[in-house]
Formats: structure tokens, C-alpha cells, sequence
DNA sequence: CGCGACTCGATCGCGCACGATTGAGTCGTC
DNA sequence: GACGACTCAATCGTGCGCGATCGAGTCGCG
């Protein structure tokens, strides 16, 4: 049985060498990474960087926390409201303009944000990378994903 | 704010340089190029990359597949699941050993997966990297996957 | 003032991803 | 032959992440 199916044009990338897979397991790889330095907190991954957001930020909107992390109000408001069932956050519509919701971290938040900082600095050392080597890699991919998601507006276009 | 914390004390790196969420949506952004290219299949990008891996390894049993991607049978098991249900595989017990289960594509998966066969070319096209920069970002990330897992391993020893 | 376009946040359904557990099957050792 | 350690796959519960949609609030324009 050969191992060819069909007429091929040879693109046969290996799995191994794909990007897609390299950045899929990278990622997990962090989330477990961040699982095992969390797991005293009862914090997740995404549920630390909305405390880091809010701690860089102060009070902001939904809008806000969902822009710094790329998501959407579908995946954040559950995201805030078990962070606000932990204690850890209070939402409040906006005098200004009630459509708003802003956020903001409460006295227990703020101490659980302080416990954690040093976090960000564990997982450059268990990167294995230096300080230059990972600037690199961040900007690599900084523009890798604006390069990504310009093809995916371009595809769909909005308004 | 007395944080000792040896040579990187940088507590404050702000949330858009750190690694974690460049890789986090670097990794989003590719799942999103992948769901515009696969909306018309009916495929996901994981179950995308599991036929991937079929085509390129044969008739795999549910452990290889999961190893592949990196994940574990509770992710991996309703994955070749909802495939199944696709038509696009069948799951056998192995005769030799009654244990495994044997994943193998059908001709409607091998249509499909040499349907889908450019998709990694179309990918490479939208991320901007020429092959040289490809590669090397894969291999940086591949490198950082093993030196992460590490660091897991020896926290959480098994065994 | 009234109407329509827009923004903001929330909700629903689905598909991952993972820790924990279960149960069937296999093998080594006695 | 029987027992215990091990492997393989599946299942359950929880938490993302997203497309689609909805309802409330805001603003522009006539």
C-alpha cells in the first residue's frame, strides 16, 4: 500500500513541522506551565490575566479586559463573573453611560494580585529563555497574529 | 512593595510584553485563520490536524493519535468521537491486544483530508513568514514546549 | 420628539482541554 | 491458576473560546 492517496501536489508538510502545531503546544504547554503556579491560588490562566489587566489599568470596562486579552464579551462575562463570585471583583454599571459595566478589583483582589506578581517572573525562568531572546519572541508573534487576523478580517468583512 | 526575587525582579512587566499572551494570541489567531479555511468542511482545526496525522501515520491507535498532538485520551476520545459520527473514521479493538483502539480514516476521510491537503500552504501564505522565518519560530517553539513541559514534569512528579 | 443605527454586555450552544476517575484488558510473579 | 501492577480508552465535571443572538441604553438625524 503506498502511501500516497489521490493526486497530490507534494504538499506534504509533516505534522511535526507545522506552525499551527508548534504554537498549539506552546500554548498549552504555558497553560500547564501557569496551571501548576496557580493551582494554590484558585486561579486559572485567564482568570490571572484579567487580575494583571485590572491591576495595570484600574477599573475598566468590559470592553476594556476583553480588548487587552483579545477576547470577546461572550468569553470574558463569565470569566468576571466567577471572578466577582471569588470575591476578587466587583462589576457596577457606569454613571456616565449605563450600557457600560466597569470592573474593578476588590481589597481581596488587590492582596491576591500582589501574592501572585512575582509569576509572570517564574515562567521567564522556567522559558528557559533570556531577556533578549524572549523581547524577540514576543514581537515575532506580536506580529504574527496581527498579520493572521488582518487575513481573517479581510476574509470576513464587517460593518 | 519588597519583592527579592533574584536577578529579574521586573515585577511590573506589563501584560502586552509577556510571553504568555503573545502566545495565547498568536495561538487564537491561528485557530481563527484555520476556522475560515475549514467553515466549508465542517472541520475543526484539531480535528483538522487529527486527520492530518492519520493521512501522514495510517491506521493509528488512540494513544499515537493523542501523542501527535500533544494531548491526552479525555480530550482525544469525543474528538475521534465526533469524526466517527462524521464518517470520516472508524474505531476498531486491535486483535492482538483488546486494549487499543484502532483509528483508521475512510474513504470519505481520506477525500476529505486530500480536499483539505493545501490548507497548510494557505496558512504559511497568511502568516507572512517565508519558510526560513517559519522554521525557525517552529523550532524556538518547540524548544520552549519541552524546556515548559520539563518544568511541569519535575513539579508534578508521576509515577 | 421619534425613529433607526449603533454600542455594550449578557446569554446560549457547541467544541475543545484537562484533572480525576473508572473499567476492561494484559502481563509478571508467585 | 490467582493476584497485583500496569496500560489503554472512555467518562464526568469544570472552565475556556467563539459564532450567533438578544435586550438595554445611547446618539444622530430629520
Amino acid at each position: 500500500m503506498g502511501t500516497t492517496v489521490g493526486t497530490t501536489t507534494g504538499t506534504d508538510v509533516p505534522v511535526d513541522q507545522r506552525l499551527c502545531l508548534a504554537l498549539y503546544q506552546a500554548s498549552h504547554a504555558m497553560d500547564a506551565t501557569y496551571r501548576v503556579l496557580l493551582e494554590g491560588y484558585g486561579l486559572t490562566y485567564p482568570q490571572y490575566t484579567v487580575l494583571s489587566v485590572l491591576r495595570q489599568d484600574g477599573p475598566s470596562p468590559v470592553t476594556g479586559v476583553a480588548r487587552r486579552l483579545g477576547l470577546s464579551s461572550n468569553t470574558v462575562s463569565p470569566l468576571l463573573k466567577r471572578l466577582e463570585a471569588q470575591g476578587l471583583l466587583t462589576r457596577r454599571r457606569s454613571v456616565g453611560d449605563e450600557r457600560t459595566v466597569l470592573v474593578e478589583l476588590t481589597d481581596a483582589g488587590r492582596r491576591l494580585g500582589a501574592e501572585v506578581d512575582d509569576v509572570p517572573a517564574q515562567i521567564t525562568a522556567a522559558s528557559g529563555l533570556d531577556e533578549g531572546q524572549q523581547a524577540e519572541l514576543v514581537g515575532t508573534l506580536h506580529r504574527l497574529s496581527a498579520t493572521l487576523r488582518e487575513g481573517v478580517e479581510r476574509t470576513a468583512p464587517e460593518g
